[in-house]
DNA sequence: TCACGCCGTTGACCCAGATCAAGGTCTACG
DNA sequence: CGTAGACCTTGATCTGGGTCAACGGCGTGA
């Protein structure tokens, strides 16, 4: 079940900041078509058939954006909708003394702007190094319209996020600092499977090391913590062996149950 | 603009949960007609003309339930979707040692419900005396591929909730107590206000005391504190004249931009 | 090579809000 | 009318996580 050389950790460094990826680098070219994209099983163009693709082809561009870049500002005017197909998003609100909250985090083949509506309530950066197949907006909104698949198919993403959404309003309101981290580290190893499982890519199980999608800063930010506890809860986990951190952007799950365990979701 | 009578509180109690209704009180058939629904032009419906209402007829069937009757539980069969004609309905997840949290707060002309999905990952139940129209949901999802203007409205409406839930994120992860129960007061009445907008009733403004769908404990429990710092923050700003308190169940809005200014989101 | 800056960790202390504990008010009901 | 119970308020105390502070490792650039 877990590979013997898991823990080789054979690392090409992609530009120093998440070393390791469970799945496989992508090729990056300018805007490739739609077969063969290794998000697209997962995405809001999951539905679309060959002649509906090619409906969706001329609005179609990808853009890529370094870690810490802005793509979206809240209230500023938002031309396109996308997927994202490498990396991951934060989106971000904050009050005006500069306190923030990462209200949604996005990682391939989740589903970025608002259709219906010219702009975002919240800012969205780049945590690492994205890439995005993004559709122009109008063009998206007509589409829509058109095609019904695509249309039930977003109505099906935005209900699967607002129940993630309410999940995380569990989280934020009842969960103690452990909890809440405990929860975390979990729900990125999963979506990260998630992310994986369609596709190439070496699986990502057992003893290989996951990487952080986010520093400790923005996992403060997603969790309601500040950065010292979050760190204090992460050493306490390593401390209890339930985790263990090659680098601090790298995590190695030893022992899942006894992490679920420590979720808050599980009696007894 | 507020009516001289406004303080004039003509109360016919109801159930004597909430003595006050800014929007005049139902009348109660067995399944009214559509035509004439307080609440269409909110509503999921609001998009359908005669023609598909007419098709939505059959499904239809109103339901009453007592303040505290559970409508639905996690993880439960659920066959009904519904739109709320009257009341409120708290939407709950809890954790097994029995921590609470509201993750969605209905009002009239809200969707209550999950299509695509047989169950829904929270305990709904009526905060005050609540009449739904509820439609089977295997009808409901079929009518969703025949009517675009239905599933278009969804998905608008979908997206709001999605974007609402993020603000709660921020207000669940960053606010102060203080910060907290100024903002759910002013949503409420904003809330409230607008359930009511579209129809009859003498409009909820001025010096007219709102009724609360909530008590303490849910307040606490929606807002992720405990029942006492909800009441001392209450009194805290009775004692500061941004609100009076009737009753624990009514508020009257004497400083609204005082209040506005506890919030958090507004700058200097 | 070294110095700087970013990020993460750890420790000491503090405080907002939780917990514990009385009461108070209102309604329902015998 | 009196008692019981649900709900709300207020006070005293405690504590989880925030704040403040120091430090260490690593990557970058002169």
């Amino acid at each position: 079940m877990v590979s013997a050389k898991a823990n080789m950790v054979t690392t090409a460094r992609v530009r120093g900041t998440v070393p390791v990826r469970p799945c496989s680098p992508p090729v990056l070219q300018e805007t490739p078509g739609c077969v063969g994209c290794v998000v697209r099983s997962r995405a809001v163009c999951s539905s679309c058939g060959p002649r509906d693709l090619a409906k969706l082809e001329p609005y179609k561009r990808f853009r890529h954006f370094e870690p810490g870049e802005t793509l979206a500002s809240a209230d500023e005017p938002l031309d396109f909708v996308a997927t994202v197909v490498e990396g991951h998003i934060g989106l971000r609100r904050s009050l005006p003394d500069g306190r923030r909250q990462i209200v949604g985090l996005l990682f391939p083949g989740d589903f970025l702007g608002r259709p219906m509506r010219s702009s975002v309530p919240y800012d969205a950066d780049a945590l690492d190094s994205v890439t995005l197949c993004t559709i122009q907006r109008h063009g998206f909104e007509r589409l829509l319209g058109e095609l019904p698949a695509l249309e039930e198919r977003l109505l099906a993403m935005a209900l699967d996020e607002l129940d993630a959404a309410r999940e995380s309003l569990l989280l934020l309101g009842r969960k103690t600092a452990r909890e809440k981290v405990a929860s975390f580290l979990l729900s990125v190893r999963r979506r990260t499977i998630a992310a994986c499982s369609d596709g190439n890519g070496p699986g990502a199980e057992g003893g290989l090391p996951f990487p952080l999608p986010l520093g400790r800063e923005d996992m403060a930010d997603y969790l309601g913590l500040t950065i010292e506890t979050v760190s204090r809860q992460m050493s306490a986990f390593k401390k209890a062996a339930l985790i263990a951190l090659p680098t601090p952007r790298q995590v190695r799950y030893l022992d899942i149950a006894g992490l679920t365990a420590e979720t808050g979701e599980h009696g007894v």
